[in-house]
DNA sequence: CTTACGGCCTGGGTGC
DNA sequence: TGCACCCAGGCCGTAA
């Protein structure tokens, strides 16, 4: 599941090798998570790719056409759940599921492979790129600690909900809130609204944390994720309660429980991570 | 307007 | 060997 980490690690690892390089052609497989294959057949042949960035869980490679640099566009992916972006030698074996080759001109191939074929593509035109990009929320690793708070305590919505929402913190997934959640020692069926100053300001310092921390060991491999290079990142070496369901919290070895919040299954100690008044059923056993 | 929630897309993994 | 079911991120519709 890419999330800001790994589409981190995949951009930088594209950026190693895509700037400069001219796209030669486009060949398409299944297209139904194009938003407009033929535009990708027609616009991209003979563009320069001119840079690689990461917004939020966006890869965008920013294009110029090949007569002049007066139209600019980009190309946006959005890798889903299992989308893969891979520079390889065009011999090299075809991965099941690839559906998008783009041939270079050094000779190598950019290839997009995705099973589940939640991930997006399309072009954005030039005006088109900065109102989509406007209605992101912050980068949790460029926003300072008053912007933050500001997102989060004007909220009377869960936190977890408000972490997933990507126009509230952008690149964030589950993995990463519930990550943070569980090293911040907050539940995650808080509401923005009634987090203390002071939960805010370690909230805000240890998403920062994490995230910088899977930066560094090159994102999460839990089921497909693999960077630019087909390597798997280490950073689930680390998971403290994602996917540790009736495992021991390593910080105070109660049980780590599983629920849904916001229509996502949340990971989290029911000790460290104390419940809000309410929101336990009464009656309820174990 | 804000929030919560269910459904949809897809197909590998799991469990019966 | 089969097969129903679960689940993931984003988005959309609906309801309170």
């Amino acid at each position: 599941m890419p999330e800001l980490p790994e589409v981190e690690t995949v951009a930088r690892g594209l950026r190693m090798v895509l700037p400069g390089r001219r796209i030669v052609d486009v060949r398409l497989g299944k297209t139904d998570f194009i938003d407009d294959p033929a535009a990708l057949e027609r616009e991209l042949p003979g563009s320069r790719i001119a840079a690689v960035r990461r917004f939020g869980k966006f890869l965008l490679f920013e294009l110029e056409r090949p007569n002049g640099k007066e139209r600019e566009f980009s190309l946006q992916v959005h890798l889903g759940m299992t989308g893969q972006m891979i520079t390889c030698p065009p011999e090299a074996r075809i991965a099941p599921h690839t559906h998008v080759f783009f041939g270079l001109d050094d000779g190598r191939e950019l290839r997009y492979t995705d099973v589940r074929r939640f991930g997006r593509i399309r072009i954005l035109a030039n005006g088109t790129r900065e109102s989509v990009l406007a209605e992101q929320g912050l980068d949790p690793l460029e926003a300072s600690e008053d912007e933050f708070r500001r997102k989060i305590s004007a909220r009377r919505a869960r936190i977890k909900a408000l972490f997933l929402d990507q126009h509230v913190l952008r690149g964030i997934g589950n993995i990463y809130t519930d990550e943070s959640l569980w090293r911040a020692r907050i539940h995650p069926k808080r509401l923005g609204a009634n987090l203390k100053a002071e939960e805010i300001h370690r909230l805000y310092r240890t998403v920062r944390r994490v995230l910088e921390e899977a930066i560094r060991l090159r994102g999460s491999s839990v089921s497909d994720y693999v960077d630019s290079n087909g390597e798997p990142g280490e950073f689930q070496l680390r998971h403290r309660v994602y996917m540790r369901e009736g495992k021991k919290c390593y910080r105070c070895g109660i049980k780590i429980r599983r629920a849904i919040v916001a229509g996502r299954s949340s990971y989290f100690c029911p000790q460290c991570q104390p419940a809000p008044r309410g929101s336990t059923r009464v009656g309820a056993s174990r």
